[in-house]
Order: C-alpha cells, then sequence, then structure tokens
RNA sequence: GGAUCAGUAGCUCAGUUGGAUAGAGCAACGGCCUUCUAAGCCGUGGGUCGGGGGUUCGAAUCCCUCCUGGUUCACCA
C-alpha cells in the first residue's frame, strides 16, 4: 500500500481535484507531532472562494476516515493526516523484506535506453581528482537509471585523439625511451610532454613537427599509429587500475579517435544543410540568432575540433543506441560548448536534440589554486585512494584490531569514503579539494553510513535472527522506530526525485538520514535483550534498514562491509 | 562588457515547482562505553538567508535592481 497514495484518492473524493496533482501537494510535516502526512489547502482557496482554514475545515468534516488512518486534525489551512501507526509499519516493512534488494526498483524506464557519456579523461595524462567527479557521477546515474528500468550505455569518451598526441611522438623521439616509458607509465609521458612545452618555448618549430605527426596520424600512417596505440595501451591499463579500485564499468570505450573517420561525412551534411559558413579562414556554424557565439566546425588549418567530434558522436550514438536521453557530464566550465553544439544538432533538423543532456557540475580546486598537469599542482586519483586507504587501515588498527579481513575492509572504506565525499552535495557546487575533509570519517560520511550498516549486520550475526513468521508490528511504534519506518517508506521516492534531477545526492543525503534515525533508534532500544515479540519486531526492522541501506550504497557505487 | 553558476551559522552545505518554528555535519564546549561495534548517541552556544525595493494572506524560495566571487566568450578539450 502506498500512502501517499491513498490520502490522494480520499482528497481527490473530496476536492475534485486530480489525484497526481494533490500527490504533489501533499508534504510531510517539519515536525512529527503535527502529523504524518500533511494537505495544505492554499491553492484551493480561488476553486472554493473561501478562505484555506475554512477549506480545510469543511473538507475535513466530509472525508471519511478509512482504517488506516488514525486521525485527522486540521491546522489552520492544512488538513494533518495521521496514520494507523501498526498499519503503516507492516506495510513498510513487508514491503522491504519481501522485494529485498529489489526494494525502490522500477519500470518506469522500461524500453528506454540513456547513453551517459562519464569520466572521459584525456589519454597519456594522470588521472587526478579532477576526473573524479564525473566518473562518480555518471557511475551513480547509471546505477539510479538502471534501478528504475531503463537501460543504461555508460560511454568512456576518452580523449585520445589530437594535436597532443603529434607532440608526444616528437617528445619520445628527442627526450624519452622504450624502458622508461614501459617502467614509468602516465608519468614517464607526462614527463616528455612537460618537456615538450618548455622546448617548444624556444624552438617553436616543434609545434610544426608536432602537427606534421598527428596529420600523419589521421593519414593512418604505420610508425605514428603503432607509437599512438602504444600509449593508448598503457594509458588505458593505468585509467582500469583506477576504475577497478573505484568500482566503475563503461560499456563502450568509444573515444574520439573512433570518431576520426566519421567525420567527414558529417562535415557533408553540415554543408548539404547550408549551415556551414567560412569565417576567418574557418569553418563555422552562425549561432548569431541563437545569441551565442559562432560553433567552430573546421580549423583554417582543416582541423577538426572537439565540437565536431562531439556532433558526430552524438548522430552516431542516436543510430545505435536510438537512446531517448544522451547525457554528459562535464565540468561548468563547458556549458557554452555543449549549448552551442546542442543548437547545431536542432539546426541540422533533428528533434532528439533536446534528449541530450549536458550535466554540470562544479569545479574542483586545490588550495594552491587551479589543478593543471603541467605545473605539477594536482593530486593524482591513485594516491588519494590510497591516502584514503591506509588513513582506514590505522582507524581499523585502533577501534577494531581483530578484524580478520582487514585489507579488504580498508580498500572498501577508505575508497568508500572518498566517493560519498563526492556525492554528498549537490553537483552544482565548487570543490576547493581538502585532504582534511576528505579523510574525515566522523559525522555525514561514506564510512558513517557503512558503520551503521556494519551495525546492523553485527546484531543479525549474534542472535538467531531469522524473520520471526507472525510478526506483531504494533512493537514497533515508538517515535525512534516511526522516524526509521519513514525514511524507509520514502527511499523509493528519492530514488526517483535524484533520477528525475540527475542528483545523486538526494540518495546520499537519504542514507545519512536513514543512518541517523536507525543509530538513535539502535541507541535507544537493546534489540537482542529484549522480550520476543519486541526482539523479532526489532530484527525485522534491523533487516530491512540493512537492505536499503546497502542498497542505497550500492546505488552510489559504494560497497557495504559486513564488520568494520 | 555579454553569457552563465553561486552567495543561508566560524567552516562545508541541505532547504529554492512560494507555505507551519530556516535545518544538518564539521569545528568549540559539556555529558554517555561492566549491556547488541563510541567511525556512535545526547545536550549547549552560534543566523540582518549578500544589500535594497516589489508582488502576495504568506518570500531563503518569484520579479526588479545593486554588490561580491567563480567560470566562459574563434580555431585547446
Amino acid at each position: 500500500m502506498d500512502f501517499k497514495l491513498e490520502i490522494a484518492c480520499l482528497l481527490e473524493k473530496v476536492t475534485g481535484v486530480p489525484q497526481q496533482e494533490i500527490i504533489n501537494t501533499i508534504e510531510i510535516p517539519p515536525n512529527k507531532d503535527m502529523g504524518d502526512f500533511a494537505y495544505p489547502c492554499f491553492r484551493l482557496a480561488k476553486q472554493f472562494r473561501k478562505a484555506p482554514p475554512l477549506i480545510a475545515q469543511e473538507l475535513y468534516q466530509k472525508i471519511e476516515k478509512p482504517y488506516f488512518i488514525e486521525g485527522i486534525k486540521v491546522q489552520n489551512a492544512y488538513i494533518n493526516f495521521f496514520v494507523q501507526k501498526s498499519t503503516y509499519v507492516k506495510e513498510v516493512l513487508q514491503k522491504v523484506l519481501t522485494q529485498n534488494k529489489n526494494y525502490g526498483n522500477s519500470n518506469i524506464g522500461e524500453t528506454k535506453t540513456i547513453v551517459i557519456d562519464y569520466s572521459s579523461p584525456n589519454i597519456a595524462k594522470p588521472f587526478h581528482v579532477g576526473h573524479l567527479r564525473s566518473t562518480v557521477i555518471g557511475n551513480a546515474l547509471y546505477h539510479i537509471f538502471e534501478t528504475l528500468g531503463y537501460h543504461c550505455e555508460g560511454i568512456n569518451h576518452l580523449g585520445d585523439w589530437g594535436t597532443q598526441f603529434g607532440k608526444l611522438i616528437v617528445a619520445y623521439q628527442k627526450w624519452g625511451s622504450k624502458e622508461a616509458v614501459e617502467q614509468q607509465g602516465i608519468q614517464e609521458l607526462m614527463r616528455i610532454y612537460v618537456k615538450f612545452h618548455d622546448e617548444a618555448e624556444k624552438q617553436p618549430e616543434l609545434e610544426d613537427e608536432a602537427r606534421e605527426w598527428f596529420v600523419k596520424m589521421q593519414n593512418g600512417e604505420q610508425e605514428a599509429l603503432s607509437l599512438w596505440k602504444w600509449f593508448y595501451d598503457i594509458s588505458i591499463k593505468e585509467f582500469n587500475r583506477v576504475y577497478d579500485m573505484l568500482g566503475v564499468h563503461f560499456d563502450a570505450y568509444t573515444g574520439e579517435s573512433f570518431y576520426n573517420d566519421k567525420m567527414a561525412a558529417v562535415v557533408e551534411e553540415l554543408k548539404e544543410k547550408n549551415l556551414l559558413k567560412q569565417s576567418e579562414g574557418a569553418m563555422i556554424v552562425d549561432l548569431e540568432n541563437e545569441n551565442m557565439p559562432p560553433c567552430l566546425i573546421i580549423r583554417k588549418d582543416g582541423g577538426t575540433l572537439y565540437a565536431t567530434r562531439d556532433i558526430t558522436a552524438a548522430l552516431y550514438r542516436k543510430k545505435i543506441y536510438h537512446f531517448d536521453k544522451c547525457i554528459y557530464l562535464t565540468a561548468l566550465d563547458q556549458n557554452l560548448h555543449f549549448s552551442q553544439w546542442f543548437t547545431v544538432i536542432k539546426k541540422m533538423g533533428y528533434d532528439w536534440w533536446k534528449d541530450l543532456i549536458h550535466v554540470p557540475f562544479g569545479l574542483v580546486s586545490l588550495d594552491s589554486g587551479k589543478l593543471s598537469t603541467r605545473h605539477g599542482n594536482v593530486v593524482l586519483m591513485e594516491e588519494l585512494l590510497n591516502q584514503a586507504i591506509s588513513e582506514t587501515q590505522k582507524i581499523i588498527e585502533q577501534k577494531n584490531p581483530d578484524l580478520y579481513n582487514k585489507e579488504e575492509v580498508a580498500k572498501q572504506v577508505g575508497i568508500g569514503a572518498v566517493i560519498f565525499n563526492d556525492l554528498y552535495n549537490s553537483r552544482i557546487k565548487d570543490v576547493v579539494f581538502s585532504w582534511e575533509r576528505m579523510l574525515n570519517f566522523d559525522g555525514e560520511t561514506g564510512p558513517y553510513v557503512q558503520y551503521t550498516h556494519a551495525r546492523a549486520c553485527s546484531i543479525l550475526r549474534r542472535g538467531e535472527c531469522s524473520l520471526a513468521e507472525n510478526i506483531d508490528y504494533s512493537k514497533l511504534t515508538d517515535d525512534a522506530s516511526m522516524e526509521v519506518i519513514k525514511l524507509l517508506e520514502q527511499f523509493p521516492q528519492k530514488i526517483q526525485e535524484a533520477a528525475d534531477k540527475l542528483e545523486p545526492f538526494i540518495v546520499t543525503r537519504h542514507l545519512i538520514n536513514l543512518s541517523q534515525a536507525f543509530n538513535k533508534f539502535y541507541h535507544d532500544n537493546n534489540i537482542l535483550n529484549s522480550e520476543t515479540p519486541i526482539k523479532e519486531a526489532r530484527i525485522a526492522l534491523v533487516i530491512a534498514v540493512k537492505t536499503v541501506l546497502k542498497k542505497g550504497l550500492a546505488l552510489l557505487g559504494i560497497q557495504s562491509p559486513e564488520q568494520m
């Protein structure tokens, strides 16, 4: 039973307002003494031509109180409903316990496909904290949509093509060695790349040489391509190490190089549709009447650009995946770029341009300023994860030295802390990276939620805790228990809300709230030493909380150790 | 200058499709481990919701205006 829906039905009968509209208006009162659900009557004032409190009063008279409602109270313009607690507890817990790990699933997205473009780092550059947000938010949205029944395609649109590889080839031939690259991987590639830039300031002709090499790549010349492939393989190997640690996977690694041979046709199409225009030697799509600067398609030296590849990729994805939505996770500073090329798609006459969605997030920086690989102002992702893990190990030594699988748990908790931290606030907020904040595991953090889950597991491990046959749900009507039950009930709506807003933090915050409520419940009530009917009911609650916490963390891409 | 995002407690942030007394965590201070994990629980202090106008029965939320900060604006991605 869906209580909100049932209440909406009651109200539909007495107001004539459609159910769906009422559902959207029903709120949870700020204070539990006011009621469990509230219907504000302000909006009915016009329709009824009366003062809202009066309307509330009149509606109240007309409502026939069903069995699952214990009481109805009118306060000012609000009609407040008090649910029949034991019915409510029973309905919610039975639903969670029978659906188990499917609790919160939905079929709303059935037959729909969502393409998610996330992570997308540049090849031959180290994976650092700046790449974390796209990766982790994209991964969470992937899971969230999947749980709502959507078919998802996760794409890592690697930055694996462009003049920078020409530079790298030149640098490698001048200052690199096979051994060094094999031994040190990206770090060595980075070193010679930086050296290239230093040297190119003194000898600008190096830049020409680099461009030549990139042209050779584009023309498919063997030597250039095999070097490129080598750099590519080394990078992917290192990226995958990080992705494995983060528990992130992709359905495709079709990066920019993949579209190399597909762009000409798109440029041709733009020409045919009369959208391409010469300007200052380059080919552009003019967007003046859209109040935007032009979208650059072809450079004056004939090279393609970021937008060219994105447009090509979008057309390809539409053809291959028939997506209903294609979402791009990048920092907010790319806003204009996306608006521009989305508009180009629109001008090409594709009505699905509106299904292209840029999901931006705030900028990451360090105390010491902007992130810059070249100036060494970065925190490497592996370093961050390893720090978080070793910090966790210290805490385990201190708090639970007898834990049997310390290393595994340290990984789950340390990495979980990093992911959780990134999914804790709304996307748009800028982030100044701070070791102190990152390695603080107190309060509203990943370890807090994991700890709560481990506590629940601990109880279930100790007691004879199989689920009882006939549970007396009336034993869970105290305030602390009710608070937990309410949050369990809201979980599916929160997943839906997170999907609607493309904001995983809605789930994150809900897990915090649930953990807080459960910890209070845990503190107030002894579970294993209570009398049988109470104990059975409480254990059912513990199982339900454990299930939802685990599910919620999984949606965020975080593991749930049973002990920590 | 144009565009865009943000401004809520000392710090980091929820709350913004107008609604009941603006909430958390961190930090500070004070309690609670012979009882299921103290990575926990309870309590105290802390607010001109950037400023000023306006709309409304009602504004942190909507409109106008100003201020501050970030980002971006032609051949990088």
